[in-house]
Formats: structure tokens, C-alpha cells, sequence
DNA sequence: CTAATTAACTAGCGAACGCTATTAAATTAC
DNA sequence: GTAATTTAATAGCGTTCGCTAGTTAATTAG
């Protein structure tokens, strides 16, 4: 039987890969990808870049790294909840409910790493802006799903509009992540995701969504 | 009586400044403040630097400038909307439907220039940033004077929360705009618009909010 | 011990950053 | 015309950017 715990070869290791990423993320998620130097993130890391290039190999790729710590850490609430709660309203009023919570936690970093990362951004770092689109739209097509079961389920009617109810939400929980960012109180940022539930489609007993309920409203 | 059109003494002007603000305007839109350079805004004006500087002064004031140049031009409709329509619920509604109009027309730049200019961006820009989000800060003020309003004219309970509803279409607008940005076509953020007006409260004719309305749902 | 291996740091690359001292050009005043 | 005035371009400042070649340190294999 192998030891388990026998070393590799060379020189051990300074630097926690683990450990590192969270400071990175960290730094990412205050100051995003364009505002985040390499100088300051080995500084924080407490290394000078070679080590960060030899454990990361880049930039960009320590960036998608953090992004994806986030995911399955800070960020992990929503999947979680559309995974747990028994009802698709259950799921999206908690998914609300914590995203407040982790947005406005703590004096920095505040907001959405995923939102606030790199919006607008330099034409030179397109892919980076482009990966974190992609990864907002997988978060919207995680919500739609719910609500597609929601459907099957009976718990929407078979009109509802999922797609754009799923980026309904999406939105309103971008918006909490700006407004957190701008420094908005956690009571003011749930008194607003209250108000966005309201918006939840009342369905009638055969199935369909009522009729006035997700029309434009006439001038 | 003194001729008006009388030339200075010196060298004429060559850059025209309103051109070259709205030349700024565009690339601080799309790339934001970080994203874009003075070797890009000199490039697209037809100018190098000194011509800027004598002009703006740096490129914090130039894209201050060029952010009042935004909030009189393309982000005027909201203070249109508020001031113009005759209900609050008419304004938001118009409010939603003009930012689908402005966030998604054409290829670039879509969404607003203030919600993905610099949310996250690096300490030595602190003072860009918090001057974006004051200027947030002054729309949902703006949004929310106009609901006072429609409290005292009736048209709202006056148990009604009118900052945080402010809030919510603010930040239902921030979500329509990075939306926008990811690329999100106009009819389905039309669609999420219609959603989000669904939140507005039922007022009872005794002029309180109805009860259960803006409240938690029950788990 | 020596050799091999791996990862750390020193030092600095070339490029881009925001910005400007200096000089040349274009105009009016006299 | 010359002088004064204003703006533009040339050229490059010092700094920081992301990143790396070359060297030193720390460990295991034999």
C-alpha cells in the first residue's frame, strides 16, 4: 500500500493554491478584472509573480479560476435553492433572500462578483467580458428550467412566459447587486426584493396565466 | 454693437469640443472608464494628447463631462418621463419602455453608460466610481420624488414605501441594462418590463397600500 | 555525500499607461 | 510687414502593465 502522504520530488510548495485563489477572488470580486494588477494581487497573496504564473499560468485564467471558486462558494446559494425548495416561488423568493444577504454582508466586497466583474471593458480583454456573459446567461437558463418544471408541475400556467420570467428575476437580483455595490442597506435592499415578488404570476385553476397579469398595461 | 462672431486672437481651434465629447461618450459607453485609453479617444478624435488635455483637462474631468453629455442626451428619458407623463405608473412604464428602446438599439454600445461604466474598478479610480454611483443614486431619487408625489395627488397608498419602490424599477432598469449589454434582444427585455410593472401596488380606495401586498410572502 | 528535481526569488523585458515640456503653426493686433 | 497670442503636433517623460529568462533555494533519490 502507497503512502498517501509522500511528497513529491522538488522543492515543497510556498505558496497555498487554495488559499491564494480565495485572496485572489477577493480582490477580484472588490476591484474586478481590469482594476485587479498582478502587483497587488501578489502582494496580497504574499509571492511575486512567478510563483503566481507557475500555479496559475495567467491572468485570465487565475480570473476564470476565482470566477469559478465563486460559483461554488458565495454564488452557490442560488443553485442551491432552486435545487431545494419545493416550489419555483419558494426557490426565487430565497434565492432573493440570500442574495441580499450575500451582496450586502460585511462592509467590501459588496454586490455580484459575476455582475460587477468586467461589463464594459477594454477591447483587449473581450473574451474575459464575453465569459462572464456567458456565465450570467447560464444563471438566467438555471432559473428558466425551475420554472419549465414549475410549468410541467402545474405550479405555472402552461402560458407563462419562463424565459422571461427567469430573466425578470435575473435582473432584479443584478440590480440588488449594483445598488449593494453603491452601498444601499440590506433592509432597503429586501424591502425591494419584496416588492419584486409581487410581480409572480397569479395562474387561474385551468392553467393558464391570467390573462391581464404579464401584458403591457395600457397607456 | 459688437459683432458675435468675432475670432480670438490665436491659433483657431481645430477639435471641435461637442464632436469630441460625443466621440468620448461613445467609447467611455461601450469600453468604460478603464476600458478606454487616451491613445483611443486621441485616435477616434483625430488629435494627440496635448490637443485633449488643453481641452478637457484629464481623462477623469473628460469623462465626467462626457457623463453629463449622456444624462442630457441618451439617459435624458427618465427626467422626461417623470416630469412629462401624467401618473407615476405611466412615467415607469415609459421609463421601461425607453430604456429597452436606448439599451438595445443598434450593435454597440447597449445598455447605460452609468450602470456599466465602473462598478468594480481599481482603488487609484475610487473617486470615478463614487461619482457613477451618486449619479444612481440621483436617478432613484428622482423616481422616488415623483412617487411622493403621486402619494399626495392619491395616486398611491400612503402607506406606500416610495424609496423602496424607487429603488426596484432602478434597479429593474440597472438588469435590463447589463442584460442588454450581454446582448438580450428588445422584445424579450420588453417582455421582462411588462413583468416588473406587475410589482406596482394595488392602492384600496380608503388610500393604503393593499395589505399584503409589498410584504414577505409567507415560506 | 552528489545528482536530480521542483519551485521560489531577483531582476528586468517590451509595451502601454496618463500626461506634458517644448516647439511649430496659424491667426489677430498694430 | 512685425509682434503678440493661441492652439496644434513632436517627442518623450516617469510609471505601471502583464509577464518571464536566469538564478538560487529546498527538497528527494540514489
Amino acid at each position: 500500500m502507497k503512502n498517501v502522504k509522500t511528497r513529491p520530488r522538488g522543492r515543497p510548495r510556498a505558496l497555498d493554491k487554495d488559499e491564494a485563489l480565495e485572496t485572489a477572488l477577493q480582490l477580484f470580486w472588490r476591484h474586478g478584472y481590469e482594476g485587479t494588477s498582478i502587483a497587488e494581487l501578489t502582494a496580497a497573496m504574499g509571492v511575486t509573480p512567478p510563483s503566481l504564473y507557475t500555479t496559475f499560468g495567467s491572468k485570465e485564467r487565475l480570473y476564470q479560476e476565482a470566477l469559478d471558486r465563486y460559483g461554488a462558494s458565495y454564488g452557490s446559494f442560488a443553485a442551491r435553492a432552486l435545487a431545494e425548495e419545493p416550489t419555483a416561488l419558494q426557490a426565487v423568493a430565497r434565492i432573493l433572500r440570500e442574495a441580499v444577504a450575500v451582496y450586502s454582508e460585511g462592509p467590501e466586497p459588496r454586490g455580484c462578483m459575476l455582475t460587477t466583474g468586467a461589463v464594459a471593458c477594454g477591447v483587449e480583454h473581450r473574451d474575459v467580458s464575453a465569459d462572464l456573459a456567458k456565465r450570467r446567461r447560464a444563471a438566467i437558463a438555471a432559473i428558466k428550467e425551475r420554472f419549465d418544471r414549475a410549468v410541467r408541475e402545474g405550479e405555472l400556467g402552461r402560458s407563462t412566459d419562463t424565459g422571461a420570467l427567469a430573466a425578470y428575476f435575473a435582473a432584479v437580483v443584478q440590480g440588488l447587486a449594483i445598488q449593494a455595490h453603491d452601498g444601499v442597506a440590506a433592509e432597503a435592499l429586501e424591502a425591494m426584493a419584496n416588492i419584486a415578488l409581487c410581480a409572480w404570476p397569479k395562474t387561474s385553476r385551468d392553467g393558464t396565466t391570467r390573462p391581464a397579469s404579464h401584458r403591457p398595461r395600457s397607456k
